[in-house]
DNA sequence: ACCTCCCTATAAATCGTTTTACGAAGGCTA
DNA sequence: TAGCCTTCGTAAAACGATTTATAGGGAGGT
């Protein structure tokens, strides 16, 4: 692709205002006085010509970056649009452009994405790791500057900003124990995402005997076979608690295809609250997780990096609420299947 | 912020391979050919030093690009999330990163995130605009390359890529007619974005009579209060056909909220399906445009001006599907507040 | 009148890369 | 052995910007 579109640089204007390219670069940054005289018609010729400063050629000059990159493992799921959404609009305010990659939740993916954004030489990295494993994917010897959200890597290393995962999901545990929900199905995509492991953990802490985890996988074909092989062996469970906003969703409609209906027969919660939660009849139970103030955090963390800040990584976790809705609000009579 | 993350250049690896850095740029490119032994000593340079090309250096010497831009009013709407996502996953098969830049759908913040994108020489734009003016918020003679996507500028000099609004709506019109549902009120953010004009005007030429718009803003409170006046004044319409995702939203919550019930009190059909139009009771009658779809062209028809494609603008219209489902069947016995 | 000092504009160096032009070395023919 | 062609590595220039060092010119002091 060669550029033909562009032709306006830094030395067009400068003959146009009929100054060296020195002055315009004076003019344009305001480091070295320049008279009123030249400055105005170095600012004509920039407005006439509809120049900008060339970013790249800017960088590699003076060393200051204004471009940060951030991997997601998907831009579809709600979630992570939101986070990056958020992000885009504080980094934003602080004079960052956004490169943003997915990474489609595959681990071979994020390690291209990373070297492919490696290569823009950003100022620093906001990333979701798809697994545990980041660290095997950036180069041995000095990262760039990295701050990960949401899930947590196996190197402790990095600044991390998540969410109190254990905490939430064994408030949800402790909801449905409170409801009368006995028996409990949880269901998530797989173990080797920190987050389910977590959120499992902290259902499996509060509620040791009475719940059972599930593993769908990634792939919503998957999920829905597996979800519901388990839902038709065995006896039925009062809850099903689904972890993440994918399996809920395959989830919440496998119920209706079953003719479960929720809370009679069975209850429901969901980790991530997403909008249409609150829409259905009746209206989802969700932890909410603070996606924005994750944004923020993780932002805020990556400038503290860039301004120098050099102490140890700072491991941050944000409390979850959680929405209590129609579908684990258990009907006062004895469910008809209990302890079928 | 000063760079100190990233100290290793060609000229490093060349140092460590013992050859020059036109030797190392052979080797990476491929352009001339180079022995197997210096070859193999640099890539075990690079591959010790985890070196990767810095991409605008790159760019800057070469004029190669491998960064293209996006521009969307936001990231949070489902359907613009899904529109990045998409080009997002093909741009890259093309070896292109992407640049993604919200406006929050104010003008003002276009106009400057067209400016801080430009200034990073992107081989080319998919624009998503805010509103028609789009052409203002350009350098006056020649612009870079620019696909305009889903919304319709006033200039029609623009390459574009969008839906058959019209005749999508209009078949709404036709199918809310053909159920027996004679008053209709149409709500949309505002008829200053095209899509909305045309989508309204699709179903006005349809049903010329019974039909009567209102623009109900683009903030949510404001889209709630007019519309909430609205339906409580006059008459109460037969069916309720919202024409954007937000005022859908809204929109479905206020009947719930005014305990009307779908379909029987009002007949409800949306313009932009989401997944939570097939999980409410009754499901979501809407009008599902090709988003996938929408990305694929525009970024193709991108690729092909890259390539130095040069004819007259290209405009393509896409068409949509109607998922009909429960909230628009009507039931055969007289509603209650017929002709009221 | 001369010297000094500040103010401001510019020439030139530089960032990391690609490319062009050149030159060295080796193999071939006559 | 001289001459020529091919192959392959490198020095140097260039891309568009910023920065450092330098120079010119006017003002002010003695």
């Amino acid at each position: 692709m060669l550029d033909r579109t562009s032709p306006v640089s830094i030395k067009i204007v400068a003959e146009r205002a009929g100054v060296s390219t020195a002055t315009v670069s004076n003019v344009l940054n305001g480091k070295t006085s320049v008279s009123p005289v030249f400055a105005e018609r170095v600012r004509r010729a920039v407005d006439d010509l509809g120049y900008v400063t060339d970013s790249s050629a800017s960088r590699l000059r003076s060393g200051r970056h204004s471009l940060a990159g951030v991997v997601v493992p998907n831009l579809t799921n709600p979630m992570f649009s939101a986070f990056v959404s958020t992000l885009e609009c504080v980094a934003r305010q602080d004079g960052f452009d956004l490169l943003v990659v997915s990474c489609d939740n595959e681990a071979e993916q994020e390690a291209e994405r990373l070297r492919s954004i490696r290569s823009w030489r950003p100022a620093g990295l906001i990333v979701i790791p798809c697994d545990g494993a980041l660290s095997a994917r950036l180069p041995k010897g000095g990262h760039p500057r990295i701050v990960v959200a949401d899930r947590i890597p196996d190197d402790a290393g990095f600044d991390l900003v998540a969410v109190e995962n254990a905490l939430a999901a064994g408030a949800m545990a402790s909801h449905l124990a409170a409801q009368g929900y006995r028996t409990c199905l949880v269901a998530g995509s797989t173990l080797e995402i920190s987050n389910v492991r977590e959120r499992w953990d902290g259902v499996a802490a509060v509620a040791p005997e009475s719940v059972h985890m599930v593993e769908c996988g990634l792939d919503p074909a998957g999920i829905h076979r597996r979800l519901r092989d388990r839902l038709r062996q065995g006896p039925r469970p009062d809850a099903l608690f689904t972890l993440d906003h994918v399996t809920t969703l395959i989830a919440y409609q496998l119920l209706a295809e079953l003719e479960i209906s929720i809370p009679d027969d069975m209850g429901f919660a969901s980790f991530d609250d997403t909008e249409w939660m609150r829409l259905v009849t009746p209206p989802v139970t969700a932890v909410r997780q603070p996606v924005e103030d994750m944004a923020h955090a993780a932002w805020a963390q990556l400038m503290r990096r860039m301004a120098g800040g050099d102490g140890a990584p700072e491991h941050l976790r944000l409390s979850c609420a959680i929405e209590i809705r129609g579908s684990t609000l258990r009907p006062k009579r004895e469910p008809k299947n209990a302890a079928a």
